[in-house]
DNA sequence: GTAACCGCTTTCCTTTGGGTAAGTAAGGAC
DNA sequence: GTCCTTACTTACCCAAAGGAAAGCGGTTAC
């Protein structure tokens, strides 16, 4: 039996893995990060996302906005114009994945580097 | 146009995704995460993990197992005893998502506590 | 022999996610 | 009246993920 002393103990696992599986739950699928981080550059309608998000249809973002909007990550805002005209637009709990979006992001990119260098290997 | 200065940018967005989906891209499933943890706290034997990660089927089991070699987070090492034994070891790999879990759980946690709260408020 | 255990593999089935395309209600343009 | 736009919804389809259960080759126990 090879205990590894640098990595968590097993109280530390098996509770924080609830949480990473909450979290994950929330964050997953092909999109939604997607559509959060285009909503938080700027609040834009239905369409302008469908034409940003490129490849999404409508039945999904509709799907994603609603998801979204119910972890409370965007909000829908309904403007009276003639016809109404219909905004998304990013909370500020969104910017609580911030940090979260920094470490899948720097962890992602050097997994990339290190798959590239094994594959320069053997071959 | 609402424009949230508190977030990142539009380039800082676009170059994050694509680190951020191949990240969660490893990282993903509903299985993967919760036999690294169980791998971390000490190397184990193919029934040992079947019955930790309990609900996992062999034939998944076997699977992720090799997804997650493939990946190098974990080692298959064979011992010639009579017969074989064969374990199962996290490498030093599997704890550079040290943070990206630490990250995860942290965020997944503190929602969990506001998705409770705000189903009180509604009930 | 027979049974049981280990480390899987195979087969079959259901669920889920997502894609395509069409439709629709409300309003505006011509 | 007819068509266009917006913001969706609906219906149908497909592929991948995953679950249940059985099988299998090798080995040990009795």
């Amino acid at each position: 039996m090879i205990v590894n002393e640098q990595l968590p103990g097993v109280e530390e696992c098996e509770g924080s893995l609830k949480n990473v599986l909450d979290a994950l739950y929330v964050i997953n699928g092909k999109w939604k990060l997607a559509v959060i981080l285009c909503l938080v550059q700027s609040s834009k309608r239905f369409n302008e996302i469908q034409h940003e998000v490129t490849g999404i249809s409508s039945k999904v973002l509709a799907k994603e906005l609603k998801d979204l909007e119910l972890n409370d990550f965007i909000t829908r805002k309904v403007y009276p114009t003639t016809p109404v005209s219909i905004f998304y637009e990013a909370t500020e709990y969104s910017g609580t994945l911030k940090s979260v979006i920094a470490e899948l992001s720097a962890w992602g990119e050097q997994h990339r580097e290190k798959v590239k260098q094994s594959m320069r290997k053997q071959s």
